[in-house]
DNA sequence: GTTTCGGTTCTTTTT
DNA sequence: GAACCGAAAC
């Protein structure tokens, strides 16, 4: 075992927070200073003081930061790493949960329910009530709602109040539909991704036996982007860690861009008054960017009210300032783009190291076909997740109704990809099914497939197939068999008459095989899909590692990475700030503003801002754009402003 | 009564 | 590209 070197890998600031003594520890660490390196120092400092991995429960806010710290960590301490619990807050309690199921009363074989799968309990019960269409709330904003009351830890009917305001009329008939939802889930034995903390908080507070288990062996706590917790979630850490008090946060108030789903940078605002005693760090060293956009990112913030004072110190020498480019539309945007990154790779920049930012994912599109056009390899990191693609999802639920007998959800869809087949029939034949449909019983897939029209019977007998091998063949531990049977048998088929692009939607289904692998059982696999967000970063590991392509990305989602060369375009009013999130609360515009900021900290060398001055609608209109308050709070000093001449 | 199909419209952010 | 709506087809 090899001597860590702490005092040389790290500065000061990020020494004194990685080797601090037991006890409540406050990391605010702004952009670009080694939050991460520090987070994965304390846990080698932690293992190398004799602690068992397992004792340390390191809760990240992505899948991709659990990932990369356990990795990190490791190459650092070595295999002993293995056994730390690192995960996403719904990791945890999903972990905990199946164990502890039947203790709250679920089976330990519960369903989680992703946005689309609640998103149809809410229609179905809108249906059957005859709200839908109409000027009631669609589901999704009704989703929406309930989630929001569940992360902020209220009503729902004062969810309604604040969001609705006066459609009193409305208010009971939300409540109604709610209702119906919590009843579907309690039904079907499912949670969705509220439920999963809410029910562990729930295990909590009624198994006290349980609480003490965990907070007996959690010595150390330790919580990655503290300023994106919710209040569900900032009460899990005080739960469990109250044994020991060895809480370490690690956040910056500055970055705290998800309250829209219920974060709350109060958590870290009033984490020293909830821990007197705590010891607070500040990491303002910034390794990242050249000091002229250190300057302009320091400008940016400033503006925003109620927050720790941190200034981002630089470390690197002198370069150039961020260049502020006026634009007269969207397609000249798109061709100053093109331009702009010819220009980077003569001063010898990859496309790899450069980054297309925006505030949604539908700014880009005119770029996208710009790009195309000059053939500038690009890759889009994509909105639609991998998990929630038709394709995907109907191929796990052949899976999940073999495992889980009991899930109506994927019953409907499976059936539903039969001809003839829709919504009704198969909520028909669930019922005939008597609320549950044991694939491994002959008799009753008999009795389903008589029920099916005539066409659907014939193509039913490839998929009965497939159902009898699961039980037969004991393809429990194989899932990647059964959806591979099923997609030579019948999806493939499927695919090629439903969709126009059935190639690369095979091939999604090969990778989503392939993926299975590292699951021991068709069971841990279905536990996990949920929360799976996309295998796209997966992939870039492995197969786009090899490819030099240009990146163009939403700001959240670029949110912890870093790019040599940074663009952002629509730097507008309306566009960025969103005019939509603007309306939603007052507080909008600080956290877009936030968002604004980083933005511009993901930049190491290069920065460009880009500022049309008009958008084109469809009807062929043009829409006079104001530059983005955020631009023109910048001081014109801290930028180089030009006016591009394209031909 | 259901399903399917064709046309239309809109697109913030995500565990 | 997907979600919705209305109309045609079964």
């Amino acid at each position: 075992m090899h001597a860590i070197d702490f005092q040389n890998a790290l500065n000061p600031e990020q020494h004194a927070a990685a080797t601090a003594p037991d006890g409540p520890l406050l990391v605010l660490a702004a952009a670009g200073t080694g939050k991460t390196r520090t987070l994965v120092y304390r846990v080698a400092f932690l293992v190398r003081r004799g602690i068992d991995a397992e004792r340390l429960l390191l809760l990240t806010f992505t899948n991709r930061a659990a990932r990369e710290m356990l990795e990190r960590a490791r190459e650092l301490v070595g295999p002993t790493v293995g056994g730390l619990w690192a995960g996403t807050f719904h990791h945890m309690a999903n972990r905990m949960l199946r164990r502890h199921a039947a203790q709250i009363g679920f089976r330990p074989d519960y369903t989680i329910l992703d946005r689309d799968d609640a998103g149809s309990l809410v229609k179905r019960s809108l249906t059957e009530r005859k709200l839908a269409g109409r000027e009631f709330p669609k589901p999704e904003v009704l989703i929406a709602l309930f989630s929001e009351a569940a992360n902020r830890g209220e009503k729902v009917s004062a969810a309604i109040e604040r969001r609705f305001g006066g459609l009193n009329g409305e208010r009971d008939k939300i409540l109604d539909v709610y209702r119906d939802y919590e009843r579907a889930k309690r039904e079907a034995g499912a949670m969705d991704f509220d439920d999963l903390l809410l029910h562990c908080l729930r295990l909590f507070n009624e198994r006290p036996d349980v609480l003490a288990r965990y907070q007996e062996q959690f010595l150390h706590v330790l919580v990655d982007e503290y300023q994106d917790t919710n209040l569900i979630q900032a009460e899990l850490v005080d739960r469990v860690g109250a044994r020991h008090r060895n809480v370490l946060v690690v956040g910056d108030d500055f970055q705290s861009i998800y309250s829209w789903r219920g974060a709350d940078y109060r958590n870290i605002m009033t984490f020293p008054d909830r821990y007197r005693d705590a010891a607070i760090h500040r990491l303002e060293t910034n390794y990242r960017s050249v000091p002229e956009i250190l300057s302009v990112a320091n400008a940016c913030i400033a503006g925003n009210p109620r927050q720790y004072r941190k200034t981002l110190r630089p470390t690197r020498g002198a370069h150039r300032k961020p260049v502020l480019a006026r634009i007269r539309d969207g397609g000249e945007q798109a061709r100053f783009v093109a331009d702009y990154v010819r220009t980077l790779r003569r001063d010898g920049y990859h496309y790899g190291d450069i980054a297309v930012l925006y505030r949604a994912h539908f700014h880009s599109m005119e770029l996208q076909m710009e790009l195309t056009r000059h053939r500038v390899p690009h890759v889009i990191v994509s909105g639609v997740r991998f998990f929630e693609q038709a394709h995907v999802k109907d191929v796990c639920s052949v899976l999940r109704i073999l495992a889980r007998p009991r899930d109506e959800l994927a019953f409907a869809r499976l059936l539903g990809l039969f001809p003839g087949v829709g919504d009704r029939t198969a909520q028909r034949a669930w019922e005939k099914m008597g609320g549950a449909f044991d694939a491994s019983d002959r008799e009753q897939r008999e009795r389903l497939r008589a029920m099916l029209p005539a066409a659907a019977r014939e193509q039913w007998k490839a998929v009965d197939a497939v159902l009898a091998a699961y039980r037969a063949e004991e393809l429990h531990e194989d899932g990647g068999e059964v959806m591979h049977r099923f997609l030579k048998t019948f999806y493939e088929d499927y695919a090629r008459r439903t969709f126009e692009n059935h190639e690369r939607r095979v091939e999604d289904i090969h990778e989503l095989i392939l993926y299975t692998a590292r699951f021991e059982t068709a069971e841990a696999f279905l536990s996990d899909v949920a929360l799976l967000t996309n295998l796209d970063a997966e992939a870039e590991n492995g197969a786009r590692a090899g490819t030099d392509a240009l990146r163009l990305s939403t700001v959240h989602q670029a949110k912890g990475l870093e790019w040599p060369a940074v663009i952002v375009i629509w730097a507008t009013d309306n566009m960025f700030p969103s005019a939509r999130a603007l309306k939603e609360t007052p507080d909008a515009e600080a956290e877009e503003r936030r968002l604004f900021y980083v933005a511009v900290t993901r930049a190491k060398n290069e920065l460009c801002l880009c500022v049309p001055e008009v958008r084109r609608t469809r009807d062929g209109g043009v829409v006079f754009c104001p530059p983005s308050r955020f631009v023109t709070e910048i001081p014109p000093e801290l930028l180089r402003e030009v006016r591009p001449v394209l031909i």
